[in-house]
DNA sequence: AAAATTATTCTACAAATGTAAAATATGGAT
DNA sequence: ATCCATATTTTACATTTGTAGAATAATTTT
């Protein structure tokens, strides 16, 4: 079971996933050309995010760099599958369909998503 | 801004969308028959439901009556446009995407989404 | 070397969440 | 009227999250 990742530490990961390697002021600079968050609060959620092994830190004190342990796509899992769970019972067709009925879909979207579909099948054969 | 509604009383909420009007040792009952909660802490659950305004109260003292004041739809609405916007940036299909290369969608899943987007064109026209 | 700057750690604290025991109130049985 | 069973409220307490000031350590500048 990995550790939840909350929703402002995530904000620290997505720096990380765009940019592995930074050094934490440089994570804090980052962040803070979007955002209002202290230095203090940014390293706090760094830490808790060492702390919960999604990001591993390396080098020496003064010039430590961290990186990201987890993929964007492990993180989006973990929070997916919990929404998921709890109301789709798991079925993805019924995420979809939730948002089909809300029409929250652009016809981009829709394009888009055939696409994907259509992908899929190709490799399917066999 | 609607108050979220945490996993745990999430709990709560899905007996009441099932059968709304029931008492809370008729709640207890329902939900103890799939999980271990006391009935003190599942009280407590309906209690902050009511405090968040997502559950209402009627009737009077020894016969109370419950019901949701938030649909299903509403709820999921609440958590999707949270981990929406922040690991989709909004991109439904981008979602889709994602459970295709996850390859989570099962040929039923798909032919439902095929569905569902199909019917979507349906009403679309002008 | 002393001072200033900067990086990193500690400490803090309120709100939310998960969980439930203790206390109390009330309706029904005797 | 008294006691018992049950319904409801209070109180509690650890953990997580959001947020950051205070303190400390290390480096650079003067």
């Amino acid at each position: 079971m990995k550790k939840p990742v909350s929703d402002s530490e995530l904000e620290v990961l997505k720096v990380l996933w765009r940019t592995p390697g930074l050094s934490a002021p440089e994570i804090v600079a980052a962040l803070q050309r979007h955002c209002e968050w202290e230095k203090t609060t940014i390293i706090t959620l760094l830490n808790r995010l060492v702390g919960k092994q999604c990001v591993a830190r390396e080098g020496v004190r003064r010039s430590y760099r961290y990186r990201a342990l987890v993929t964007h796509d492990e993180c989006r899992g973990e929070e997916l599958q919990n929404i998921f769970r709890h109301y789709f019972e798991g079925k993805a067709a019924a995420l979809v369909s939730y948002f089909v009925r809300r029409g929250e879909l652009k016809p981009e979207d829709v394009a888009e998503i055939r696409q994907a579909l259509a992908e899929l099948e190709e490799g399917d054969h066999d």
